[in-house]
DNA sequence: TTGGTAATTTAGTTGAGACTAAACATAGCG
DNA sequence: CGCTATGTTTAGTCTCAACTAAATTACCAA
């Protein structure tokens, strides 16, 4: 095998990080434009422009000028790549040195871009082949497939539902540590018990302790209905769990 | 405090690496010429004047023309920093991972310049600080001291004498491979048997096993003499060797 | 003392990836 | 239907880090 070499020299770090941004935003609404991209990225307009050019050329995406920006099969397999590094390497992290979950992003961010198929394996070997990060964001496949399985959040449970959590958002620390003081993070046992009127905030318990969240915040946890396993009397300790 | 930040944006991958090849350099004979930079670091003897030229500026290195090169501390600083980097990610992946010894140059030549104070901060706690990396080399403290202690090779050793290896080359795969075939890794207990005649091959047990080696493998092998302390009292209390 | 050789530096070029200023397209509105 | 605001692209510049070719220096041997 191996007639098209992933190492075309010419994916440098900068464009893997833009050929990731371009993949996020191409899955939350549909073609990219270039002022998207710019933000996201952090440079100036034309500095997009000028990289999306650069990567039409290579034939990473489409671009249709004025209009926006679509990835090729190539350019799509290398933005799940690098998501997959991402998120390996968050894994990683947490489990090998109890990195905090807020700072996982950041680390994995720089560390994306630094990853061998070789100590991708050791860390699959180690982690016993996971599907998703801490945060709970699904790690494609190394063939490029990705669980696209899309949960409700906690606003569209029923009043008196029961559910797990199952992903929160990834990119903002201080929320993510607030998450964390309230016992909301992934795999949390959480009861709706009530929401106040007029939009206002939910009372929940989080693995049995009542906690009570604003409506925004609600709707960011996204959460898999259902009672947990009630077996014999366990206690519901800080034990991670992990899903297949 | 904070006024002089490390983070001069000014220090580059590129930079980090010409650093530490400048140190290394140093640490094994004296001024160091451009050409033996250059081939060091697999570029052009002029791409090497022009990044001299640039750490000069930099205030990172004192440039004689035509004469060589000397780090000042600012520079031996940076040097020492991403040494430390890179042999605490040789401990941590060998640890964690168990990343297979001949591997793990390669991998800290990239993780080496992407290690925040706070992953460096969480592997120290978790490696229990150490001392040494897998391959013997000693781990450059926090504030830049490095343990110089100087160990003689196999070939310094009597006929007969009993030894411990603690440290081998770290750059070389294939020699590392074949050292793990022979239980020639550090921490391993040897006893030098004979050597032969005109510079023949010396024959030596490596954790019990004989083996056969060549002079120049042997004199690579760095060690310190004396038996191990499974024998009772076979020696009086062997002192730490102390540094400089 | 001088001339040849090897090492080193200078000069000039390239490409990646950023920037600002200016030109240009698209779409919304009068 | 055309004007204008907004967004996008073009044009030109900058720095970093590499290259080749040419000039310069150091050193050594005659
Ligand atoms: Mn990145
Ligand atoms: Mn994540
Ligand atoms: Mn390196
Ligand atoms: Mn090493």
């Amino acid at each position: 095998m191996h007639l098209m070499s992933r190492w075309d020299p010419e994916v440098s770090r900068s464009v893997e990080d833009y050929l990731k941004a371009i993949y996020t935003l191409q899955e939350s609404g549909g073609a990219v434009r270039t002022s998207t991209l710019a933000e996201r990225m952090g440079v100036a307009a034309p500095s997009a422009t000028s990289m999306v050019a650069r990567l039409a050329a290579g034939g990473f995406l489409r671009h249709t000028p004025y209009r926006g920006v679509e990835l090729t099969e190539k350019g799509s397999r290398i933005a799940l790549e690098i998501i997959r590094h991402h998120r390996l390497w968050e894994a990683f992290l947490h489990h090998a040195l109890d990195v905090p979950i807020d700072q996982l992003n950041e680390e994995a961010e720089r560390l994306e871009h630094v990853l061998s198929d070789e100590l991708e394996a050791h860390m699959v070997r180690v982690l016993g082949d996971p599907t998703h990060d801490p945060h709970g964001d699904p790690i494609p496949s190394a063939d490029g497939t990705v669980d696209s399985a899309v949960y409700p959040n906690v606003t569209d449970l029923p009043d008196g539902a029961s559910a797990t959590v199952r992903r929160v958002p990834s990119e903002d620390p201080a929320l993510l540590r607030y998450l964390k003081t309230l016992g909301l993070l992934p795999g949390a046992s959480i009861v709706l018990r009530r929401r106040e009127p007029f939009h206002g905030p939910l009372t929940l318990t989080a693995d049995g302790v009542e906690r009570v969240i604003g409506r925004e915040l609600a709707g960011q946890i996204l959460v898999e209905p259902g009672s947990p396993p009630e077996l014999p009397r366990a206690h519901p300790a800080k034990q991670r769990r992990r899903r297949g």
